[in-house]
DNA sequence: TTGTGTGAACAACTTCACAGCT
DNA sequence: AGCTGTGAAGTTGTTCACACAA
């Protein structure tokens, strides 16, 4: 059967598989069996059938994983089939590159519009879209329907745009700025900061360095 | 005492206090308790009580944090006080925005390269540097004592420029490219993923609208 | 009296090891 | 004979609740 609540760990791979998945389709594999799939993916592969038990029952025992329908399956489960409306907000460096990435549109996410308060960047076009009046949010999101926020201002604006979008109806947000915004508890957030991730590798790095003059 | 191995989920969330503290330093608060903090941090105060307790004893109980120290000691833990040399590889889209990015600068990492294969990109500036050839990066690499790396090449060739990177002695890889990448042990490895966050925000976003169908 | 530091209970996640299906 | 699916054990992370220092 169709298990009930994924744990948070399992979902946050489930890309990871389907990425996988769709590299082996192409190469026109057919069956997968947990190892090399784990391989592929870069997971244990105990980890890998747990994760994959909690979608229900797709492997054979002794054959393995059937690619198709698992990435039919992963899709389905992630809400990749839906139409899933998505809005940039804020244009500068990271906005821009983000709405040139191209990934998006890729992994079935319509991208619905460039939200900016900057008067000099409205109008223009960046990847295709032209840059829209961040005054015209609430009207944008309800109008084209987007569920999916991307926020890429500069870290003074990111709540207040982020309370914005919620009160327009968006239910997801992934924050690039580099401050902690608060979000309703119907709402999910996701953070991608990279300052904090060099902060991070700059520990490891540095731990081993002392571990080597250790040894 | 300063105590040895942190665990890994505190390490994540070191930077995200560092931020918090800085701004408090800014608005020249001198102490913070942990529940002030926490709340700036987004995090739970005992969760935060036990993180700064693997950096030793900070706190004055009935008092606070004091502010300064606690930026001078997470600053330490994390390594930012030295000189860390980066390097980015590839200039498409992303890879200029993280270079015209800045925020690296500001948190103490030097940009010492940029780096790209495509003979159009070798040569113009970018964010206050030139791009130079992806074929003298292990040279870059020793010369600039480059220790960490941003890889935002396309999926294809992360793989073998992390191959290359690793070889010339970076200790430290932040993987924006959308490829599983494998590093020997002693090397410290990152992924920001932006089409992988997607795709988790629309799992949550997915079973958010079904639960109120439901209700 | 206030707010840290921490043992102890709890919860989540990972890994092992093997039963059982094909 | 091979590989999945999963109980059970092990590990890591979170939260509680309170002793204790200032």
């Amino acid at each position: 059967m169709t298990e009930r609540s994924i744990p948070d760990a399992t979902v946050a791979r489930l890309p990871l598989y389907l990425r996988a998945l769709i590299a082996l389709q192409e190469q026109d594999v057919v069956t997968v069996s947990s190892g090399d799939l784990a391989i592929a993916a870069g997971v244990n592969p105990a980890k890998l059938r747990k994760d994959l038990s909690h979608l229900g029952s797709y492997g054979t025992r002794g054959v393995g994983y059937p690619v198709r329908e698992l990435v039919d399956g992963i899709s389905t489960v992630l809400g990749l089939t839906a139409d899933r409306g998505l809005a940039i907000v804020g244009l500068g460096n990271l906005g821009r590159a983000l709405a040139a990435y191209g990934g998006f549109q890729e992994r079935g996410f319509r991208v619905a519009a460039l939200l900016d308060v900057d008067p000099a960047l409205v109008g223009r076009e960046v990847g295709g879209l032209v840059v829209e009046d961040v005054a015209d949010l609430e009207q944008v999101v309800r109008e084209r329907d987007v569920t999916i926020a991307v926020l890429a201002t500069p870290a003074g604006a990111a709540q207040q745009v982020a309370d914005r979008l919620v009160g327009a109806g968006v239910t997801a947000v992934l924050n690039f700025a580099p401050a902690h915004v608060q979000v309703p508890a119907h709402v999910t957030l996701r953070r991608v900061d990279l300052s904090v991730e060099l902060q991070i590798l700059s520990f490891y790095e540095h731990v081993s360095a002392r571990d080597e003059r250790a040894v």
